[in-house]
RNA sequence: GGGCCGGUAGCUCAGUUAGGCAGAGCGUCUGGCUUUUAACCAGACGGUCGGGGGUUCGAAUCCCUCCCGGCCCGCCA
């Protein structure tokens, strides 16, 4: 892959000849080191960039390090003025090899196995994606309901990909010529291959038909005839892991249309067809399918593979991301819990690092990306490298460059979200500073849109943020000091005092009755919260309607 | 067994191209905010940069070697 040192600036990933100086530059984001090698290749425009995925189920996170990984190297290359698109396959001819545990449905909720007729969806067992019904019972096809989910995630993070049905490609007979090229040199297809899969023998055609008496992909080639375009096949049964899915026996013909490559032909068939110049991918097929792919590629069709990447594969919860296990999560339900830009942020940092997508610690990432664009923005000093990365890859992460914006951090807007008060909410992250008399309106609802994830999040993790404003008098049971504590609290509230004065008089107010302060504390948390923990109180209270407060420490609503 | 990619503070990660003082955030601890109660501020603690060897004036960075983890080397994608 890697060309001569000599060669550069062509073969110089990571550098660039800055006009005049001759200096060379570094690149600061990974992007643009693809970009470098791709446009060194002198591609025809417009340049596409490609990923794909076996639609077989829930669309999950993992998926889309191929689709942000290929938008930023898109954006990167739209910015210098290059035509791009960029088109996602959805691998939908390969055939069901074992029912998900876990599916999701037209909105993009996950359900199980078990909430949709499974007996159906296991009698299509070895069938393509396209030609088994949607569970669901929407949409044209199993394929064309998770192609469509997918699409719809893209566009949730606004990345415009182009959906490429693999089937449709079969089918319009785009895929026609390679496939007979492949056929009529399938000695050399064999020879290739067969340095890479042990098993490929003098018998080995690439080509599975459908059975046209099951519709099952069969795997069985008796004959190949490409004066007809036709192939003769035995349906026999098809080894699909542990179990074997069992073929009906028809012999029958089929044409080029009506079949499918095996995968190690038809990822190299797809750069032909489509005109592939740069494709990311997994680790997993670092070593299996891109050396074979790249190989078939020049010396079968005679085609220059894209300019490759590979990428790390990142973990959610500390655990692989494993759809059988249930380890999974979609974007929609992320973006429940965080701004897209925030989630694009994440695919920002280096692919050939592992990375741990971790749901408990959002904050810590939302954090990282609200410094990633104070960075940006010069409002902090860091490190000239990360400057020069939040300078180039920042714009690309937001749909709009706005300064103005406001970042309530993460943790706050949890707190803000223990009530649903709007205005209270918003008064509260003024006396914060978050927002000043400055700030736009735009800026605020955007802000306070914030508070809605935090909240989603605190629930979801039920952690130390999810307490809830009561509005009703919680049941409580208060000890005659106690009482007479809160009452004096009462009063001092009705006095109209500021948050920060509250704080101080509980303290002193537990100590004139000789209440633990820890204990009145609890005290207090039990009427507002229903709980023995909480926020910062006094100053918490200080922000509520007075007449509430004074009503609730009285214990009368 | 062979190959690829990783291993940097308790955690999450920058920094490795092109060798130049070991970094950030979070957590922890201490202090501040009249005040043990999670939002704010300041400070501190925290490291054999996976181990060992080598090159070098100088190594997280380059070379060799070993250990650990993930993936691939069957099928499928």
């Amino acid at each position: 892959m890697s060309a001569d040192p000599e060669d550069a600036p062509s073969s110089g990933a990571g550098v660039e000849r800055v006009e005049g100086d001759g200096e060379p530059r570094y690149r600061a984001f990974w992007a643009d080191e693809v970009a470098d090698e791709i446009e060194a290749r002198d591609p025809d425009e417009p340049i596409v960039i490609k990923g794909g995925v076996s639609p077989s189920g829930v669309a999950h996170l993992g998926n889309f390090n191929e689709i942000m990984r290929g938008y930023f190297v898109a954006e990167v290359l739209r910015e210098r003025g290059r035509e791009v698109r960029q088109v996602f396959t959805s691998d939908d001819r390969d055939p069901l090899r074992k029912l998900p545990r876990k599916l999701a449905d037209t909105d993009g909720n996950v359900v199980g196995l078990g909430d949709v007729d499974a007996g159906a969806l296991g009698r299509n067992l070895g069938k393509p994606y396209t030609d088994i019904p949607d569970p669901f019972g929407e949409a044209e096809s199993y394929a064309a309901h998770f192609a469509a989910l997918l699409k719809a995630d893209a566009d949730r993070l606004n990345v415009p990909v182009e959906m490429v049905s693999n089937t449709e490609l079969y089918e319009s007979g785009a895929f026609e010529e390679v496939i007979r090229r492949v056929l009529e040199r399938v000695e050399t297809a064999r020879e290739v291959l067969a340095k890479y899969q042990d098993k490929v023998d003098e018998g080995y055609v690439p080509f599975n038909p459908i059975c046209g008496n099951c519709g099952k992909i069969t795997e069985t080639v008796t004959d190949v005839d490409l004066d007809s375009g036709t192939v003769s096949y035995v349906c026999t049964d098809m080894e699909a892991g542990e179990r074997t899915i069992d073929g009906c026996g028809h012999e029958g013909t089929a044409t080029l249309r009506q079949g499918k490559l095996p995968w190690r032909f038809e990822w190299p068939a797809q750069w032909q067809v489509l005109g592939v110049d740069f494709e990311p991918f997994g680790k997993d097929h670092a070593e299996g399918s891109w050396p074979s792919g790249e190989d078939i590629a020049r010396n079968v069709l005679g085609i220059e593979p894209p300019v490759p990447m590979v990428y790390e594969w990142f973990t959610l919860n500390g655990e692989p991301l494993s759809s059988s296990a249930g380890n999974v999560v979609t974007v929609a339900e992320v973006l429940e819990l965080l701004e897209p830009e925030v989630l694009r942020y994440f695919f920002v940092r280096n692919p050939k690092r592992a990375k741990d997508f971790d749901v408990s610690r959002l904050d810590l990432l939302v954090d990282e990306f609200d410094r990633f664009e104070r960075i940006y923005f010069g409002e902090e000093e860091v490190d000239p490298k990360l400057e020069r990365l939040a300078d180039r890859a920042y714009p690309l992460v937001v749909d709009e460059v706005r300064e103005d914006r406001v970042r309530l951090p993460y943790t706050f807007a949890a707190v803000l979200g223990m009530t649903d008060d709007r205005d209270l909410r918003e008064r509260m992250a003024r006396n914060q500073g978050h927002i000043t008399d400055e700030t736009p309106e735009w800026a605020i609802e955007e802000a306070l849109e914030r508070v809605k994830q935090a909240r989603t999040w605190a629930e979801r993790m039920d952690n130390q943020y999810n307490y809830r404003l009561q509005a009703a008098l919680p049941e409580v049971d208060f000890d005659p000091e106690t009482e007479a504590a809160l009452d004096e609290l009462a009063d001092f509230v009705e006095e109209g005092r500021d948050g920060e004065e509250i704080q101080g008089e509980i303290y002193e107010v537990a100590r004139r009755h000789d209440v633990p302060v820890g204990d009145f504390f609890e005290a207090g948390y039990r009427l507002f919260f229903d709980a023995t923990q909480g926020p910062r109180l006094g100053e918490f209270l200080g922000e509520l309607d007075p007449e509430f407060v004074v009503a609730r420490l009285r214990r009368e609503g």
